[in-house]
DNA sequence: CATAAAATTTAGTTAAGACTAAATATATTT
DNA sequence: AAATATATTTAGTCTTAACTAAATTTTATG
């Protein structure tokens, strides 16, 4: 039952691409997961011809994770999100660093020292990038963020989360002072590139297309 | 330059089997990692064939590090004793809980993680069971502590570090009151079977051979 | 010191999980 | 709807690190 690191990571990819509902490609995979296309076929078809099956599979078709990939995929990100929230608060890593260093813990803590680190934390439910975390019984909590991308002139948010892990990125945006609960007002939309221009504390933004969906909102 | 996780438990197996300064056998290596005595046999070749060289190795002659092998083991060793200090410090994790964690966090840790843990708790040369822990530039303290099995009576002796990992072992000299920093005075000596008796606080406890060479004094 | 026992090594397999090249299926374009 | 482009899968290989069975070397014993 306890799976390898190479097959949790497959299930968090893949968790991460089906979160809309629709399945995910061989080719996404391949390049989420940094593996060759044929590498991820292979995998996907073991995956699915585990008992019992981790992922639902049709050739050609993309895969979805079955209720137990699901669980399982939950559990390490759990595992990842709770991680990253402890390597800041009690190492202070900036929220730049922690990704690397949880992408490798993640695979190794025990069921004890997750209840351990969430209860010395006070059990929260976002990681230092505001992304929600799953509960202890592995249900993720229903997110209610818009991309800010969505936005138009006019309308005022709070920032709730970034999905993003990108060092030089997460920099860029703790230097243009967009980070989670942070107050922003949409000034300017423009059609042609997507560019939206935002208000930040005393700052005037341009975000393109590429920043804005990936920063989540609750507008106001 | 990065070893692979069983690389690791190799060298740090060979680092501990040849601390006396007598070459590691095939055998004793293959007991203490769980392997079969042939894929130790492999293992310990291609470590000998690497370049640069982690292990000296001469055919039914038994291991050697090389120094390189031994700033590997050495660098492993550091992180493992640093997480056990780490755990028990800000997680709560009792002596006997610590050591399986550790094991599996030992190959993941970053450098940086290591040098944070080290300085959040004060550069600890001890881990919880008393041992040594490696120097940042991997150097291994010099022990002066002597194993409780060479007292006899009369002599007296504080407990400065515990050799052993198993749980109910540990947990059993915790129920004895044997750990780091107690007081104790050899009462009795028997050459028949070893056994030694001693006084702990009021206890007065026999030990056989099996724990008295695993608990290391200084002696007063 | 010859022989039995123990330790070690060689030879050959296996499993996981990656890869490339080639084949095939699906999607897009004209 | 045919032709091309793209995505995916199949087939076959490689590496790491384990295994067992058999051969060999070393050590211990009679």
């Amino acid at each position: 039952m306890k799976q390898s690191t190479s097959i949790q990571d497959y299930l968090k990819r893949i968790y991460e691409l089906t979160e809309d509902g629709s399945p995910a490609s061989t080719n996404d995979l391949a390049r989420e997961l940094n593996i060759s296309a044929p590498s991820v076929t292979g995998m996907i078809q073991k995956l699915a011809a585990e008992k019992p099956a981790l992922v639902e599979y049709q050739k050609h078709q993309g895969v979805m994770l079955t209720p137990i990939g699901k669980k399982a995929a939950l559990e390490v990100i759990r595992h990842h999100r709770l991680l990253e929230v402890w390597l800041v608060q009690t190492l202070g890593y900036s929220w730049d660093e922690v990704h690397e260093e949880a992408e490798r813990l993640e695979h190794v803590i025990s069921e004890d020292f997750e209840r351990r680190i969430a209860a010395a934390l006070g059990h929260p439910t976002r990681d230092p990038h505001g992304e929600l975390i799953p509960t202890a019984d592995l249900k993720m909590p229903v997110d209610d963020s818009t991309p800010l991308s969505a936005l138009r002139p006019n309308q005022f948010a709070t920032i709730q989360r970034v999905n993003a892990q990108d060092p030089n990125l997460l920099r860029h945006l703790v230097g243009l002072g967009l980070t989670p609960g942070i107050q922003i007002e949409v000034m300017e939309y423009s059609s042609f590139d997507n560019n939206l221009t935002v208000k930040a504390g005393q700052k005037i933004i341009v975000l393109g297309l590429n920043i804005t969906t990936k920063i989540f909102v609750e507008i106001k």
